[in-house]
DNA sequence: CCAAAAGTGTTAGCACTACACCCATGG
DNA sequence: CCATGGGTGTAGTGCTAACACTTTTGG
């Protein structure tokens, strides 16, 4: 990478979130950091430099796409712009790590993004470097200001989840009415009664019924929804509601 | 300004609303660029580089400081990056008056904030170079893609006025229900039945009547409100209503 | 037939909407 | 006494929350 091609002050970082198992998840890339005669295992958000030519929605369509094997559209939103002027000096190994990459500076301002993807539909094959899809629940340290970033990327998440239908980002196509209340049950850390949820659910009108059942499971199976985007986007209004 | 002090390619603008006259403004400065032996009047919003030990917030403050005589304690919130390519090149003698300022880069992201300020509150004599309040809704054209900041800014401010209770930052400390009341109105370009705005209004615990009422006013006086930081902080609660 | 999850209705309280008149003050 | 904006109540409607049992399938 010539570095006339990239700007060394700024960055993007993605938190990219799955679902899988019962857990919101995240990704992140492994990284083997040689500090004072120690190999420290670190964990980091992808991320990197953005490009001369480049928007920073580009950049992190382009992290996820070399970093992640996420080719597709996915949902993509910037969170907001981390620019502590010692961000990446938090912990002196890290720092001394940064200098080695070369990009020449260490003044760093960087845009975070989050994504919400299919666990299912990404190739895990393409994943680039060692990346992992971790609980966010057990994620205790990351490199950097990363942990900082991703506690904001999961309250952003649970603010909009409340006001936009983004949670169908995390499940695959067709997915059932319990596994959408379960998904939004873990990452609100709460819980809801299932009559009242599906009252609620059936005024959206853009979840529809697709007419197919679960199969093979030792119990009465489940109706199989999906989310048209196309009616969504028809029958959206803003809220007038003032209530804080 | 030593240029080896500045970011080049990261700055920072802000949108500095306020409310006068019933009407919402904007503060925007005056600049004249010499463009083909002709003098154009353009108007752009406060912003200046990122200077490299200091926070985009930190350079929000700033901005605010030396070009709004804003000394105190203000509404500031980041709001988005702009990062287009070509967004100092929209119009050529921007561009061209751009590279005349000397900071010697082309390519400059920007972080916008905005930040909401009672204008009575604000030394006018303070005012940096040429710089006024403008009514928002008859600015036409801003300098570079300013004007695409300002309707970001103007269409977030509709959301978060909503959901927080920040509009009180651009009223005098003590004020009746219905300049509240007009405020909300012009920004949101609806009307409100006065009863039950004053109903919802009453189940704000932290809006409290002052025990004070307008003077000098040839009909009945108001009782003057004002808002207490405090008891909006303490009883404060998280939405959960998953509505669209 | 057992285990497991799917699916379904009612009631009571609260919030929102729509709507019209009297009150206090300055001039 | 007039003009101006301040201030108040009620009824209907819709949303929210709490609560338990029957159904369908695989094993």
């Amino acid at each position: 990478m010539s570095s006339s091609n990239i700007l060394k002050n700024i960055s993007v970082d993605c938190v990219v979130f799955g679902y899988e198992r019962n857990a919101l998840r995240v990704l992140l890339r492994q990284e083997f950091i040689n500090y004072r005669g120690r190999i420290y295992e670190e964990w980091k958000l992808p991320g990197n430099h953005v490009l001369r030519e480049e928007t920073t929605d580009e950049t992190a369509v382009r992290i996820l796409r070399e970093q992640s094997g996420i080719a597709e559209d996915v949902y993509l939103k910037q969170l907001s712009v981390f620019s502590d002027v010692n961000r990446l000096k938090l912990r002196d190994r890290d720092y001394k790590w940064k200098k080695e990459q070369g990009v020449g500076d260490n003044r760093v301002v960087t845009v975070a993004y989050y994504s919400l993807v299919n666990i299912s539909d990404i190739d895990a094959s393409h994943l680039y470097n060692v990346a992992r899809w971790h609980k966010v629940s057990e994620v205790k340290e990351l490199i950097y200001d990363h942990k900082d970033i991703l506690d904001t990327a999961l309250m952003q998440l649970r603010e909009d989840l409340l006001n936009k239908p983004i949670l169908f980002e995390l499940l695959p196509e067709l997915f059932t009415l319990t596994e959408l209340q379960t998904l939004y049950e873990i990452i609100l850390d709460t819980s809801f009664d299932k009559r009242n949820f599906r009252r609620k659910i059936s005024n959206m009108k853009y979840l529809i019924p697709s007419g197919k059942r679960q199969e093979n499971v030792s119990h009465k199976p489940a109706m199989l929804y999906l989310f048209d985007r196309k009616i969504y986007e028809k029958t959206k209004q803003d809220r007038f509601d003032f209530s804080v």
